[in-house]
DNA sequence: TTCTCAGTTAATAATCATTATAAGGTTGAT
DNA sequence: ATCAACCTTATAATGATTATTAACTGAGAA
C-alpha cells in the first residue's frame, strides 16, 4: 500500500530525514520548518539540501506544493485530492478529504480547459473561536 | 452603487494614481506589476508607498489580497467574492463569478467556524492548450 | 499668516524566502 | 583504484517584503 510511489532517487540519510519527517505530517510545513525540525538531530544539514530535496519531491509527485500561505510555500505529503481548511486567526490548516462536483458554466470557462480544481475553506479553529481572534490572512 | 467603501484616507496623487491602476484590473498584479506601470507615469514613485498604500487598502477592504502565486503577492480589486481559474501553463487567473454550494459534514470541520469558502480551478488556457504546456505551478 | 501636528512619502537598510553557483564528498560500476 | 553521476554543503545572489528614518504636506490652532 504504502510504497512511496517508488521514488526513484538515492535515499541519502538527509532524504530519509525530510522523508521520515513528512511521512503523514497534517502541519502543512514549510521549508523552514523542515530545516528547524531535522537540523536539530541532523546539525550537518544544509537549507539548499532541504530546498533541492523539496522539489525533487515535487516533481515526483511525492509531495504538494501549496499556494495557501502568502507568505512561504508549505508542502504537503498527501497527494491525494483533497482540500484545506484554514484558520483565520492562527493559520492552522487541517484536511477536508469531502469530494465537491464543481462544473463551471462553458461561457465561465474563457476556453480554458479544465484539469483540477481546490477549495480553501476559512473559519476560525476551536481555540481562536474562543479568543475572538480575526487577524491572520483572509482567503484567495 | 460604486462609491468605494468611503476610503477614509488622504487620496494624494500615488495613492489616486494605484487606485486608478486598480480600478477594474482583471489582472491581479502583484506590488511590482503595480510599480513598474505607475513608475513609468509618476517616477518618484517609491516602492514603499505601494506597499503601504496596498497594506492600508487591504485593511480597508478596498481589495483583497491573493495567495494564489506562490511566489508573490497578487492583489484583486474586486472584493465580491469570486473564485479564480487558473493556466498552468502560463499562470494567467481569470474571475469566476459562479456560486458554489459547499457544505463540511459536522465531522470534517474539526470544530471549527466555517465563515467562507474559495475555489481555485486549475487548467490550459487557449493559448497553451495549443502549445501542449504543462508546466508552472499545480494547484494547492 | 505662521506654527504645529498628524499623516504621507521616499530613500534606504534590513529581513526573509528562495534560487544559483561552485567545490568537495559518496557510491557504484568498471 | 578510478571515474562519473549524483549529493551535499557553504555561500553568494536574487526577489519580495518589511522596517526605519528623515523630509514633506496640508489642515487647523494661535
Amino acid at each position: 500500500m504504502d510504497d512511496r510511489k517508488h521514488i526513484s532517487m538515492k535515499l541519502t540519510p538527509q532524504r530519509l530525514a525530510i522523508l521520515e519527517y513528512l511521512e503523514n505530517n497534517k502541519d502543512h510545513p514549510s521549508a523552514s520548518d523542515i530545516y528547524n525540525a531535522i537540523s536539530e538531530r541532523f546539525p550537518t544539514m544544509s537549507f539548499a539540501t532541504v530546498y533541492n530535496t523539496l522539489k525533487t519531491l515535487k516533481m515526483k509527485d511525492t509531495i504538494r506544493e501549496l499556494a495557501i500561505d502568502p507568505d512561504k510555500k508549505r508542502f504537503d505529503p498527501d497527494t491525494t485530492p483533497h482540500h484545506h481548511l484554514i484558520c483565520t486567526g492562527c493559520g492552522k490548516i487541517v484536511d477536508i478529504h469531502s469530494e465537491f462536483i464543481l462544473e463551471l458554466a462553458e461561457g465561465e470557462k474563457c476556453g480554458f480547459e479544465v484539469t483540477g480544481n481546490h477549495v480553501d475553506f476559512y473559519g476560525l479553529c476551536p481555540r481562536c473561536k474562543n479568543r475572538g481572534e480575526k487577524t491572520f490572512h483572509e482567503g484567495s
